[in-house]
DNA sequence: ATGATAATGACAATCATTTTCAAAGTAGAT
DNA sequence: ATCTACTTTGAAAATGATTGTCATTATCAT
């Protein structure tokens, strides 16, 4: 099918935080390389199918990714400056593992965000 | 300004759970309702705006609203069938309050959400 | 009724994302 | 090196949600 073109992968390393595909594809152009928006948004899909990369929604909906660790985890973000703090979330995987056996459904995931305002802000 | 037509909010309240704005609109179409899809939208925005209710984003980015009502709750949903199990976050809560105070958030929400294959499916 | 102000909705514009498809690259066999 | 089958690439078009525009319509106090 299609792997993850590696410049786009090094290139989101670089970045290290969030970054759209947009943004991914600009920041690689601007550096001179030569690639697609097309294929930034390939290899960011495959990516995420790896599980090297996470993503998540800005306000306006844009979906942003960032590399992840091997570990699931959740993201603590403040509403104001959008710094992210990554946490850990035993908890969350024990509720929703007794949530589901309570209602009988099987192969359970869920999604887990929270946001405030930081200390800093 | 503008402020949000009732019957959008009314409609929601029907729904009693997460539409988006184009659900919204067919919806109160279908029930012989003559509004705009713009009027729809607007609404929904102020609504927002009033904190009467919630944003939250599907997989594919696009926005869906659900009135906050007093409780807050979250959804367990069939992958398959989308049937849709309101849960209570007791749990969740907790956590969330006790992880804000640790990386000194402030004013944290959360959003949760459970999704699996229910057991007729 | 009149005029000021806000609400409405058809339509066009925007913008991220996906799809299409033909061209370019790659690897392996001959 | 040449041929062939397969994959990757990217330009351009398509899609789909959301927002902007602006003329029309409703509202309401005077």
């Amino acid at each position: 099918m299609s792997r993850s073109n590696p410049r786009v992968l090094s290139t989101l390393e670089r970045v290290g935080g969030f970054a759209s595909a947009q943004e991914v594809h600009k920041l690689m152009q601007r550096e001179g390389e030569r690639i697609g928006l097309t294929t930034v948004y390939r290899s960011l899909q495959s990516l995420l199918g790896e599980k090297i990369v996470d993503v998540l929604r800005r306000e306006d909906g844009e979906a942003i990714y960032r590399l992840c660790g091997d570990t699931h985890h959740h993201h603590l973000v403040c509403k104001n400056c959008g710094i992210t703090v990554e946490i850990e979330g035993g908890a969350i995987e024990k509720w929703a593992k007794s949530v589901a056996q309570e209602q009988g459904f099987r192969d359970v995931g869920h999604t887990a965000e929270l946001f405030g305002t930081c200390a800093d802000c």
